[in-house]
DNA sequence: GATTGAACTGAACGCTTGTTCAGATAGACA
DNA sequence: TGTCTATCTGAACAAGCGTTCAGTTCAATC
């Protein structure tokens, strides 16, 4: 049913995702009323409804969306037959993904515990989707005998929590480039692993 | 003016700042009324107003308190003069002290958008002395040739998540004990600086 | 020019919010 | 026994909340 031609509503859906998202992430879901988030779009609260259910969705869908991106993201990357290189390749596609999606990601770790139960539970699984992409990576090149990690189950938490912090202090006009803080976390991760 | 004997005063107290401590943490400062509060200690909302100025208060004094604790439990620590060991230390004082603390850990990195400015600024002040103690450690450890990191202030950051981190799995009836916990990530953070 | 329908407004719904305060209560001290 | 004071209640305040909906607007279609 898809019509050719981008509609009214096909512009203005995504302009409320946005300004949710934004509103979201720097005052928090639960500080953020439909109003502001209206007015935000040019729209009084109740033409909101037209564009989603209610307050809860519009969380819901923002962190879904999210994960699902990272996933399929992750899934179109090339994929290295060699460990170490599917390391690399892995610290370095994590920290730009997320580090390029800082609303997103602060969203995600701040606002779990204002999803419904089930909601929360959608996304809960898509987060344990992705560390098994690292924890699968480690258990291949323990293996293959190139990496040595003491425990599987908490180098993969410790390697994405170390990943992930990126964010709580990396700033576009900073003093290192992104690609420069790339290789560092890199040879930070090559060590842990002992590869 | 410290009466000898504890009045009420001195008992409802603590006991309001740690309904708020519980609930903040479980929901969200935002989503936490205080009525919400007032209930938990078994009084009327207007109560609360003998014991805090208002709600901003009472969750910057709980981040206030946090973190002046933890950095006066550091300084109360024995201060090893080997760079190598005052690491141990640290790694194992940090997943301690946070561990055990896992509500006040986790407002503190929730809910510093919902403090005014001036008080974001007192707790910012507080969070960047702690970040501090790491990054000298870690210069210590490079100037006697101990350590070797590619970039300080990262390290310190990466390391900091990482250990952080344990908070986010944590659990007291895990696969691993506490000290378990400890020596694996003591071993991780060694290999992080080349020790 | 008439009709349709998507897009939107503005008011209303019942409810909750943080905060204040006059008044009630009750234990401590004289 | 009477006074005092710390403690608390319960109602009130203005403001804001998420959500609904009858009615308006206006561009596209016939």
């Amino acid at each position: 049913m898809a019509r050719k031609t981008g509609s009214h509503a096909d512009i203005t859906g995504p302009r409320v995702q946005d300004a949710a998202l934004r509103l979201f992430s720097r005052h928090g879901y639960a500080a953020v009323s439909m109003r502001q988030i209206a007015g935000e779009v040019g729209l009084q609260a109740g033409a909101l409804y037209l564009y989603t259910k209610d307050k809860q969705s519009l969380l819901f869908e923002l962190l879904r969306v999210h994960m699902q991106s990272l996933l399929s993201a992750w899934a179109d990357e090339p994929a290295a037959d060699d460990p170490v290189q599917r390391l690399e390749d892995f610290v370095r596609f994590h920290i730009r993904f997320h580090v390029d999606r800082a609303d997103e990601v602060f969203i995600s770790y701040m606002e779990l515990r204002n999803l419904e139960p089930e909601n929360f539970a959608v996304i809960e699984g898509l987060r344990r989707d992705y560390e098994t992409v690292l924890e699968e990576i480690l258990r291949a090149g323990q293996e293959s005998g190139q990496f040595t990690v003491p425990d599987t189950k908490l180098s993969t938490m410790a390697i994405i929590a170390m990943l992930t912090g990126v964010n709580t202090w990396y700033r576009e006009s900073g003093r290192l480039s992104r690609d420069r803080i790339e290789r560092i976390y890199w040879n930070l991760v090559r060590r842990l692993v002992k590869a």
